[in-house]
DNA sequence: AACTAAACGAGACGGTACGTCCAGTCTTTAA
DNA sequence: TTAAAGACTGGACGTACCGTCTCGTTTAGTT
C-alpha cells in the first residue's frame, strides 16, 4: 500500500532532449557520429543522466523506433488478404524510406556486436511486427486464402528477410514498388498447395 | 619498360600471420574485441603494417571470407531446380553454420556505419551469390521449370532475405533443416503463374 | 522578541553518525575514498543533510579531530620546561599514533587547495595549538629558564614544525622517542643567549 | 651491441610542452585546476600521451620542480657553519618565495592520498635536499663548530620541518628574515652541550 | 489535536575529471 | 626504397563524485 515515490522525479524535459537529440544525430550524420558524448552535447545534458536510464546508444535508438513504430502497426482486419498484406508492407516501406532506415540499420548492426541488446532488440521489435504479419496469414488462413498446410514461419521469414536484405545491402531500394512485387509473389505463392 | 619490383617485398608472413589472427579473434570474441589493435598484437606486427594493405578491419574480414567463400560456390548444373537450389542452399547454410557465421555477421554490421565498404562488400560477396542463384533459376527458365513471367530478382530476394534475417536477427536457427523449408516454399511459389 | 526556533531541530543522530562515519572512512581506508558520497552512504543519511551542517568533507574532519584534541590539551603547569614540554610533546605525538595521524594529513593537504578552508584549520586548530606552547615558553621566560631575548616564534615553529615535517614525509616516525629528542634539543637552544 | 632503438623517438616538443603547461596552470589557478585534462588541453596533446610518460599528475609537477630545483643547490663548501647555512637557507626560501611555494605545497598534499608517490617524492627530494644540509653539519661538526654528540637528524627535521610548516600552514611568512632568524636558533643550539 | 515550518531520506540533475582503449598518422630504423 | 614498428594526437568510452535540485516524509513547537 505504501510503495512510495522517494527522490527527485526523472525529469521528462531530459528524456525527451535526449530522444530527439539521437533521432537528430542519427538522421543527419548516418550512424556515424551518434555517440553518447555526442548525444549529451547535443541535449545539454551530462552522461551519467543517460547511463542511468539506458545501457547504450542502441537501447536510446530502440526507444526512439519503438515509439514510432508502434503508433504505426496498423492492420485493416477485414480485407482480402491481397490488401491486408498489400497495405502492412507499404505501410512499413514508407516509414522505412521516411525517417526509420537509418536507424532500422543501426539497430541491426548493433545487435552483431551485443547479443543481450540483439535479444531486447527480438523482443521489442521484430517479434512483434513478426507477430503482426502472422495474424494476418492466420486469418487469411480461417478465410481459406491459405491452405492450412503452409508453412507461415518461411512466410514470414521470406517477406521481411526480403525487406531487411535491401535495406542492409543495398542493391536495391526499399520502396513501395518492391512492396508490391513482394506481396504478389507471396500471395502467388499461398495460392499453391505444398508439393 | 622494365617496371621492376624495387625495395623490400612485402611479407607473406605477416600477411597471413594478419588474416589468420584476424580469423582467430573473429571466432573467439564473437564480433567484439577484433579492433586493428588486436590484430596487430595478436599477429605481433605494428599498425601501420596493416593500414598499408588494408583500408580497415572490415576488409581483412572480407578477405579471409572470399578466400574461403569463393571455393564453396559449387553449382550441379544439370539437375532439377528442386535439386540445384536445395544443394546450393544446405552449401550455404552448412557454410554459415560451421565457421563464416560471426564473419557475416561482422561484415553487414559494418557496412551500415561505412558506404564505401557496403559497395565493396555488395560487389566482391553479396553480387556474386546473387548471379550464381540467378543463373540457377534462369537454366529453370530455359527448361520450363518455372514461367518466363516471373520476376527473378524478388525470388532472389526473399531466398537470400530470409537467410540473412535469420542469420542477423536470431529468431530461429540458419541450418540444414532451414534450407529445404526455403527450397520447398520457393519451387511451390515458381510453379504458379503470376496472378 | 523572541526568536523562535520553528520547525524540526536538527537531528542529533544524524549528526554522530556522519561525524563517527568520516572517522570510520578516514581511518579505513587512508584519505583515499572519504568522500562525501561515502559519508552519506555510510551514515544512511541524504548528500543535502551534510551540506547543509558542513562546506565541505575537510570541515566533517576538522570537526572530528577538534571535539578530539580540545580536550586533549592538558597542561601541567607547574613543572620545569624540561618537563612540561616533554609531557605536552609525548602527548601530541601519542594523539598523532594512536588516531589522528590519517586525520591531520587528510587536513593539511586539503588546506593546500582550499585557502578558505585553511584559514579556518588555522584558527581553530593550530593557532590554538601554538598558544598552548607559547604559553608553555611564556611562563619558563617568567622562571627565569628562558632568557627574554629568546624568538620564541621561532622556537615554535621548530617544534611543531619537525613533527609535522616527520608526519608529511614519512622519513622517520613521530613517535615518543622522537618527542623526547626534540624536547632535550629545544631545551639545548635556550639555554643559550642569543650569539 | 644490438639494443636498437626502434619507432617513432619521444617528441621532445611535447614534453616541454607538458612541462611548460603544468607550470603554467599552477602557478596561475594555485593547485586548483591543475588536472590531466587541463593540462592536455593546454598543451595540445593527448591524454594518452601524458599517462605514457608519468602515472599521474603529481608527477609532472614533481619533475618540474626537480629540473628547477637540482640545479639551485649551489652549497659554498669553505666558510663558516653561519655563513654556509644562512645562506643555504636564503636561497631555499627565495626559491619559494619566487617559484616554487604553490609546486611545493601541490607535492605534500597529493602525497598524503598517494603513499607510492610520497615515496617517490621523498626519495627525488627532500631526501636530496637532508643529504645537503646534513653534509652541512657533517662539515661543521669536522671543524669543530658542532659538537659531536648533538643529533643532527632532529637538526635537520628542526629546519626543514620550520620551513615546510610555515609554506603549509601560513601563519607567518617563509621569507629571507625567517631565514635569517632560523639560522641564528641553529647556531644557539648547537654551540651549547647535551644537557 | 491540528497546523506549521524546517530538517530529513532519497535520488535525479548538469557537470568535470578520471584512466583506458582504439583509431589513424608520423617518424625513425631495419631489411 | 619500402617494410616494420613504436610514439604520437585525439575522440570516445563508462565510472565516480561533485554540489544542486526536487520531491515526499518526519518531527518538534505553536496555535
Amino acid at each position: 500500500m505504501s510503495k512510495a515515490k522517494l527522490g527527485r522525479p526523472r525529469s521528462e524535459k531530459s528524456k525527451e532532449a535526449i530522444l530527439s537529440a539521437t533521432h537528430a544525430l542519427l538522421s543527419e550524420t548516418m550512424g556515424t557520429g551518434l555517440t553518447i558524448e555526442a548525444i549529451a552535447r547535443r541535449a545539454k545534458g551530462g552522461k551519467p543522466t543517460i547511463y542511468r536510464w539506458w545501457p547504450g546508444v542502441a537501447d536510446i535508438v530502440l526507444e526512439v523506433v519503438l515509439s514510432q513504430a508502434n503508433a504505426s502497426i496498423t492492420v485493416s482486419t477485414s480485407d482480402s488478404l491481397q490488401e491486408t498484406l498489400g497495405q502492412f508492407l507499404r505501410e512499413s516501406m514508407n516509414a522505412i524510406v521516411n525517417w526509420g532506415g537509418v536507424h532500422l540499420r543501426f539497430l541491426v548492426a548493433h545487435a552483431q556486436k551485443d547479443e543481450a541488446f540483439r535479444d531486447r532488440f527480438r523482443d521489442n521489435f521484430t517479434a512483434k511486427r513478426r507477430a503482426v504479419l502472422k495474424s494476418i496469414f492466420a486469418q487469411a488462413m480461417e478465410r481459406g486464402e491459405i491452405g492450412s498446410e503452409q508453412n507461415v514461419e518461411i512466410l514470414v521469414d521470406m517477406v521481411f528477410g526480403a525487406m531487411w536484405y535491401r535495406l542492409l545491402i543495398g542493391h536495391a531500394p526499399a520502396n513501395e514498388t518492391f512492396a508490391d512485387d513482394l506481396t504478389e509473389a507471396i500471395i502467388r505463392l499461398v495460392q499453391n498447395p505444398p508439393v
